[in-house]
DNA sequence: GCATTAACCACAG
DNA sequence: CTGTGGTTAATGC
């Protein structure tokens, strides 16, 4: 379902929307729709034509890429947060997909309004970049971690990445079955299988199907950094 | 050489 | 989809 949406009394406003003024934010809800996503269903896709700016108000998304040999999940967000500012400002074609992981509300925003603010709104185009800065430096440190790290260490990061950016609890069910886990850490659901049931018989984690609490926080902290 | 790590394959719930 | 066992290639000591 789509609607347009009245940004001015939106309540999950980036912080970059937050700086608009209400004639601004007024015009960003005329070229504004937003739509809802249930879980796994694709909210866009790497190759097509890419004409909005995507805005994930709620709910949680994996960002991937079709690599030379596997799929490779780059990211998972959480909302609210932008999405697609690199694929979309830069390139004629989505450079990645995004597909749900729970129910998603999302909104999809007009470019050249996305633009005119940039342009014409220094404070929100400084806000913008402050974005996209804490997101490459992040993503340089995965990159590393990933390369760097052995899987046991990897394996225990994204435990406690889901832990602590994602549910902000200890206690949590995975979105990922095991291969997309695999697909997450560079790894495959084989060994993504041995880890977690290690773990589990270590008592780091209890561990029933997608279910995961972390019982040894300090020790998985330990895993994880030592790799 | 010998041990370890982790992918790949195969088969079974 | 998941778990487990055997095999195997790469790397380290």
């Amino acid at each position: 379902m789509i609607e347009i949406q009245a940004c001015l009394i939106c309540p999950f406003k980036s912080t970059a929307a937050k700086v608009l003024s209400d004639d601004e934010l007024t015009l960003m809800g005329d070229n504004c729709a937003q739509a809802t996503f249930k879980k796994s269903n694709t909210i866009f896709k790497q190759g097509i034509f890419s004409s909005n700016i995507v805005y994930l108000k709620q709910g949680i998304v994996q960002l991937h890429i079709e690599g030379p040999t596997n799929e490779q999940i780059i990211k998972i967000a959480k909302g609210p947060t932008y999405l697609g500012i690199p694929t979309t400002l830069d390139e004629k074609y989505n450079r990645y997909s995004a597909t749900a992981l729970t129910e998603v509300h999302a909104c999809f925003i007009n470019i050249s309004t996305f633009k005119t603010f940039v342009q014409e709104n220094g404070q929100f185009a400084y806000e913008i970049i402050l974005d996209l800065c804490k997101n490459e430096v992040n993503l340089f440190n995965k990159c590393v971690n990933r390369v760097q790290k052995h899987i046991r260490g990897r394996v225990a990061e994204a435990i406690l990445f889901f832990a602590h950016e994602i549910y902000e609890t200890d206690s949590f069910d995975l979105p990922l079955t095991r291969s997309e886990f695999g697909n997450f850490v560079a790894s495959t659901r084989e060994t993504i299988s041995r880890i977690m049931t290690e773990l589990h018989s270590e008592k780091i984690i209890l561990l029933k199907g997608k279910h995961i609490t972390i019982l040894d926080s300090k020790r998985l902290h330990l895993i994880s950094r030592s790799g």
